[in-house]
DNA sequence: TATGAATGAGGTTTCATTCAT
DNA sequence: AATGAATGAAACCTCATTCAT
């Protein structure tokens, strides 16, 4: 009555429908190698299932591999935990290193995906069009400028400055911290290594700035 | 006699050996198109010279890329101009200013030839190999480092603040003013638009910080 | 309790089979796109039907193309209503006439069906083993011959002349007037439009010859 | 200095070139086996040749095939000679015999190459874009009408017959004799057998008409 | 040494058929 | 008996690399 079940679902992962299982083991894939130089058979391959079946499930490799990504970005988020969203608990400064801690591990786990993407647009697009709560990992800027507000008006941080330009800096620190490892140690690249003290100096020269007396 | 020219040199271009031209044409290429989807035709065909040539010049389609990529940033550095390196000359902000736009610009040319790269190690490596004055761009964070301690020695900068951190973030917030704009919008997306006042709200961040007083 | 019924025969077909359902459906699609790319999903789906029922009820996709060939055939011929088979009614012109009309609509139908299949031949002799009563539209040129035949019994027609070689021609034409449009405006041509007073010229030509005078 | 050579043309078949080599090849299988269900790797092995060459010297396998049909096309009319093109010589009878042996010579040997295309027209418009003097046999009609009126001019031919008509019967009827075989005993079929006298029945027919007197 | 055609592995996708449910 | 997902061979095509000339 219903149709046969594949035999990789048959054995041990019964509870997902194959499309369930085509995506998570492409965001297998992606969490592990990447992006790029990923082929339709790897995945079949890595799902334990034959070479044709996406094609029952997906529109194309590009469908599957835009779910996939979503997938792989929600897991990172999911393992990462919250964001210390509530302006006024804690230290700020405790804050502003979750912050930190959240967007170099974050980066470093969706910036392999995203980088064998670049010159495929339609993937991308695809991405951006599905339900995308967090997003990109570009959310993370919109959280925290939005976490900054909210201490601006608790009075934490002072009014005048610009939250966009903080929250710029500091996700774009991440960025830079975990970039280099990227480039030139391969996605296969040792789990990055931040500078102990280095966040609590980001921390600190962001709340005091660098200059020598307060301008403006 | 002397063996054959390339068809290519021999009108016009007598001035550089083939290894240079090809170089030359597959940079071009790169910054053009950026890295991704160039296939060694496309090189070929840009340098008017036959498929096989670059084989009897480089090992391979890798070595060529790496070396086009590093001239890629060379050109890329050369037309930026310099950097205030001189510490004391003009104002801090002015300087962090030219920073700033000097990173935005130079991330945006050279983002998209190495996004196509990340998932070919071998390239980043032989590319990390090579001589590499300045480097991949993360030459600026080292520059803008040494600047900011320079002007901490004349006493512009206050003394304890860690000045890489403040060149993570600086650095870094021009990758992430870059990045969203080559993801979302491919490679032949319109050059980037920094909103106005966005610079001078970063200088200022980070000159004075975002905290309510000074600690520490 | 009786086996299960296909979803599409539940509501409203109940008449029929399931094995007449998918002859219908397939023929149905025949006789609107050809016979070409037309794929055991397109005709299951156009059956409202699992893809795999088809193998219930028959050896596989050749003999269902070939019984829905058959059908098309029939249908056509159905459709075109019955051929001058009485000798001596009406004028012998007009009876040309609506044999060289039948023909022509015949092939501009059937030959869509038959042409996707001329490379396989397992379903074309398939269709020649059918019961096959009228037949491939080759029973045209067999029903025209015994036309002729009466009309020469009757006197209307002159003793000596071959009415194979007549039948032969006079349905040859028909091809001839079909064939180029589908071969070069594809199935989705126009409806073939014969140049008025040329089926009057044939059939003209068919009764005087062309000779300058009787030979033999 | 010159490239290399494919192995296929470097042992004996050397006077021509690849593309020329290619296209011999794919038109001996469309004479042996027609055109469909012909494979870009069919073509390649019978070239002796990878499977990838096809591609250096065609846009894709739709050309190849439109201009393997061309040659093919051609090689039928070489092998068939010289059709009575000059009115006035000979009897008509003899001309006509003569036009219809080449008509059915010449649509057994290209209809089961056309056939396999009737569902792609892409290859039939690259053919019917071809510099093509005869044509898709169809110029045969063409000919034949030509043929007729001059000996109409020349009186040997009554002046009141429409050509075209005539000669679309007498194609036609060439049409007529070659489908069957072709359609039941595959494009392997025995050479097609006219029975004997049968065209001489067709002349005969053709030449005197079927009806009792001469009408009009 | 330059040439550029030849090579062939490997990529994505289609589709007739099978088969557990 | 019906279901429809799974299967996997095979289609077309790309492209880094080789190599006779």
């Amino acid at each position: 009555m219903s149709p046969r079940k594949a035999a990789a679902l048959r054995d041990g992962d019964g509870g997902q429908s194959l499309r369930e299982h085509l995506i998570a083991a492409a965001e297998r894939l992606i969490s592990r190698r990447g992006t790029a130089g990923l082929t339709v058979r790897d995945i079949a391959r890595e799902a334990q299932v034959a070479d044709g079946v996406l094609y029952n499930h997906f529109a194309g490799k590009e469908e599957l591999l835009a779910l996939a990504l979503h997938a792989h970005v929600e897991n990172v988020e999911r393992e990462l935990g919250e964001l210390p969203s509530r302006a006024g608990a804690g230290t700020v400064e405790d804050n502003l290193r979750a912050y930190i801690a959240h967007g170099v591990a974050l980066h470093a786990a969706i910036m392999p995906a995203f980088a064998g993407l670049i010159a495929r647009p339609e993937v991308l697009s695809l991405f951006a069009g599905l339900p995308n709560p967090v997003g990109t990992g570009l959310g993370l800027r919109v959280a925290l400028a939005g976490y900054l507000r909210a201490e601006q008006d608790l009075g934490r941080l002072r009014r005048e400055v610009n939250v966009e330009a903080a929250a710029t800096m500091i996700v774009g620190a991440c960025h830079e911290l975990v970039l280099p490892g990227l480039l030139f140690h391969g996605s296969a690249a040792p789990p990055v290594q931040v500078p102990p003290g280095f966040v609590d100096d980001l921390v600190t020269t962001v709340l005091n700035g660098i200059g020598p007396a307060r301008t403006r």
